[in-house]
Parts: structure tokens; sequence; C-alpha cells
DNA sequence: GTCTATACCTCGATAGAC
DNA sequence: GTCTATCGAGGTATAGAC
């Protein structure tokens, strides 16, 4: 919001690290402002001198992530075919999820995240998470496609983070995961 | 643990239900002892007469559901044939989310649920979830078995709590779950 | 513009009177 | 079995130092 060139490099940069760091070790209402601020080496009032509030914090955290998935979908309802669109957004997902699975578990996991979610959308009537599960279950889908489309993204998501899963090697879960999402919508198995 | 034959029936019992409401419709984080307590008519004090910590209450709210869970597991794991484990227990597990599906979307998405789950447990290694993982993966699974189950689990019981899909009568919804779910583990699709 | 000091209210939780 | 009183910690908020 600033005018200088990389005049939001500071505190406000810092402190938003530290809490993703956080967020991620403790969840988000397991993590307090005195926290951030203990760990940043200020007091309470300075960090909210940067966020009014602790949902403003959530929302810039997460934020980042939600405007890849944004462009993702944005990226993939471009295309004309509807199994590049699948093949796309899937590959695209499954990566989002593999490079924070962390991240991702508390995204699934979170209240006070689902909330931030859905306060940020500004554009979408009902959320850009509609227009993702809409490419998926394809132009005026049925209820089983929409169901379909609708466990599968919500199931990887929920696997990717899950903690039982947590000694899984990146690259082998990415496959598993594209893998399964590919048989559910009937897209050809994939060559290694 | 009093030694009347009916002495849990006055204000713990009807403390449970409308901790059960209320968890429901505002989440764990977001209800107050105090909502408790002036729901019921009487004070904090008085809600900690009946339990210890808020903890407490929260494993006693969805203990009857985790019990039903556990016995589900049971029943299937006695089965010889493996197309009726996963027959059985898909069945089941999509009745227990079609039943209460608000329910099951606390369970999904809320931290202190998590933890009371963790906390319940007395017996198994690795939590009931496990085994039921484990009933739907099969005997000796390899990685692609186990992370089917797991997308399959996890996305069931989500979509059966979105408040996108409130909508869908739950007959429907029923059937929609239980197809996606037989579909992904080769079982045929069953006739109306 | 950035931060400290300080205070307010509610929360979960405890102690002790009735 | 329920109440009053109180505690420390949490999120929020303002006034003012630099």
């Amino acid at each position: 919001m600033t005018a200088g060139p990389a005049g939001d490099t500071d505190t406000r940069t810092r402190l938003l690290r530290v809490a993703l760091r956080l967020f991620t070790e403790h969840g988000v209402e397991g993590t307090s402002l005195q926290m951030i601020a203990d760990a940043l080496g200020v007091t309470k009032a300075a960090v909210y001198y940067h966020f009014k509030t602790k949902d403003e914090i959530t929302e810039a955290v997460i934020a980042p992530g939600l405007r890849e998935l944004e462009a993702l979908v944005t990226r993939a309802s471009a295309l004309k075919r509807r199994g590049a669109q699948i093949d796309l957004l899937l590959e695209g997902f499954v990566d989002l999820v593999i490079r924070d699975r962390a991240l991702v578990a508390l995204f699934a996991s979170d209240p006070s995240v689902a909330r931030a979610v859905w306060q940020w959308n500004p554009a979408a009537t009902d959320g850009f998470g509609q227009a993702l599960l809409g490419v998926l279950a394809g132009p005026e889908p049925d209820t089983t496609a929409w169901v379909t489309a609708t466990v599968m993204f919500t199931g990887i998501a929920m696997t990717g983070g899950l903690p039982n899963l947590a000694a899984l090697d990146d690259e082998v879960l990415r496959a598993e995961l594209l893998d399964v999402g590919r048989r559910m919508f009937g897209r050809p198995r994939r060559r290694d």
C-alpha cells in the first residue's frame, strides 16, 4: 500500500514469516500474539500496529497460496479441451499441496483459516473454490460429478497434510495423489 | 461415576446436549463455557462441577460417534471376504457421516476435536483411524492402496460436512458418497 | 511511521462459601 | 450441586514516546 519500492521488507515481512512458522507448528488458535511478538523481539502492541486483528494476520499469511490457486484455476479454465483442463488443475493443485504439506494441513483443519478464506475472496459469488470444483466437474455438472470433484479436492488436500503420511517422500506422495485423482476423473494413467 | 441407577440423567446430560448443539453451531473454539452455562441457566463454575476441563466436555460430546465408528471397524474386520469388508465399512461410514453432517464437519475441521480424538483412544497404537484405513487398504497394503483409502476416507467426511452441499438431500448425498467410494475401490455399482 | 506502556474485557480454570 | 470471587492469559485498543 505504500509508495516505497521495497517499503514492505522489514518488520511486516518478518512478522508474516514468523507467523507462518508458528501457525504451522501450533495452529492458528494455538499461536498467540504474544508468541509472535516474542519471536520478533517486540511487544504485542507493535504487532497490533501492523495488523489490526489476528484474523488480518491469518489472511495475510494464507493470501499467497490462495492467489496461486486462483491463477491456476484461471489458466485451466482458459484451456479448450476438458481433459487438458483436468490434467493441468490436478497437477497444479497436487504440486501446491506437496510444496507445503504442513500449510495445507493448516488450511484444512483450522476454523480460523476457514473464516479467513471466506473473508478473503473479493470477487466471486461463492468463493473460487466453486470455480475450481466447476472446472473439475465440467460444464453443467450433475450431482455425481459435483460430489466426485468435491471428494477428490478435499481428500487430496487433507491427505497431503495428514501427520500419518508425513514420513512419505514428497515425490512419492505427489505421484500417488496425482494418480488417485486421475483415476477418479477417468484420465489415462501417466508414464513415469 | 455415581452409584445411582439413572444418576447421570439430569444436568450432565442436558449439558452434553447443549454443548453438542453449540459446538456444531459455532465450533468448539467458538463456544465458551459461559455460552454453555447461559444456555443451561447456571454459572460457569457449575459447569466445572460436572467436567474438570473444556477438553473433557469435547471428548464426552464426540465419544458416542467414535464408539460407533470403532464398532463398525470391528464388525468389518470380522468378515472374511475383502469385498464384503469394504462394502460394510463404506456403507456404515457414509451412514454415520450422513446421520449428522454438521457434527462430521466439526470432527474434520476443528483442532480441539482432533486433540480430543487423540486423547480418547485408549488401546490402539496409532488410533483406530489407522484400523479403519487398514481395512479399506487391505492386508499388506502398498502405498497406492494406503493413499487411496486416506483420500477416500477424508474426502467423504469433509464432503459430508461441507456447507456448499448442505442443500443436497440426505438420501441423494448418501447414494453419491457411497457411489464415489465404491468406484474408487473397484466395487461393482449397486442397483437402486 | 514505528514502537512501548498500559489498560480493558473475556476466556478457561480454581478456591471456598452456601 | 451450585454460587461468588478471583486468577493469569488471550485479543483488542489507546495514548504517547521516539
